[in-house]
DNA sequence: ATGGTTGTTCCACAA
């Protein structure tokens, strides 16, 4: 099974650059974040078109996710953003079972700064994030989450550590958070798969030209549990979606399970 | 230190 995550930075305009991706990649499963669209107006028949069926969980202007399964593919047990969630909680979490695998689609909030309210409850989520995982999931299970996790890592996941040291995406409350999931009992499936491999990035800035420069941050994600991490063959960030016109600033990440 | 760009919506704001 291969599954892919992007962060589209809005679904409407992207649609064309989504049909591109699903056939250069040829995803089963492809799962979104900013989708930017209430669910009444979410582009379903173009995406069928494209040979998809989608859950998706969406609202008006910001945020919003969706999965997308291959048709033949069934989608089950669909999960609306956090057990803990008020009702009109900002739409940040569809999850599901498709082939046996539980997918989670997260979109994390960004932060803003650090110090703000938002960076507080970007935190407080994470936290969240956590404990809604512990509570209906075992390390043992096959679960996958992906997404926009607005988190650098590591220092070699940033294009100029010292230009972001402190900065909101690479503070250390941050990484600890991402850091306390993997102690949980998953593993990065890229950097699994590229241990030292520096300059693999998944956002640029548009502004001054840092694609160009390749002056981006890893900070969309796949983690595994280590049933799942035992069967992944690959894991590769494709740049080609971030090359074309008017692109999302985000370009998707591609693995593929033996599931 | 500042500014640069994009999408959506309404004339700002989040990223």
């Amino acid at each position: 099974m291969r599954v892919a995550t992007w962060n589209v930075n809005s679904i409407r305009p992207r649609l064309e650059h989504l049909a591109t991706f699903v056939k250069s990649a040829s995803p089963d499963v492809v799962c979104l974040q900013e989708t930017k669209v209430e669910d009444a107006k979410f582009p379903e028949e173009a995406i069928g078109e494209l040979g998809y069926r989608a859950a998706f969980f969406g609202q008006k202007t910001y945020n919003g996710v969706a999965i997308l399964a291959r048709y033949g593919l069934a989608i089950e047990d669909v999960q609306r953003n956090l057990a803990d969630d008020a009702e009109d909680a900002p739409r940040r979490l569809l999850a599901c079972t498709i082939d046996g695998v539980r997918i989670v689609d997260v979109y994390v909030p960004n932060g803003q700064a650090v110090g703000t309210q938002p960076f507080a409850y970007k935190l407080e989520w994470l936290a969240r994030l956590e404990r809604d995982l512990a509570s209906r999931h075992a390390p043992t299970d096959r679960v996958l989450v992906c997404g926009d996790f607005n988190v650098a890592p590591e220092a070699i996941d940033v294009h100029d550590p010292k230009r972001w040291e402190g900065q909101v995406l690479c503070t250390d409350a941050e990484r600890a958070a991402v850091a306390s999931l993997r102690a949980f009992g998953f593993v990065d499936a890229f950097r699994e798969k590229h241990p030292d491999l520096a300059g693999a990035f998944t956002w640029w800035d548009y502004r001054m030209g840092a694609f160009r420069r390749n002056a981006g941050l890893r900070i969309d994600h796949v983690l595994i549990t280590r049933p799942l991490a035992d069967r992944c063959t690959s894991a590769t960030i494709d740049r080609a979606p971030r090359t074309l016109e008017r692109p999302s600033d985000h370009t998707p990440v591609i693995v593929d399970l033996d599931v």
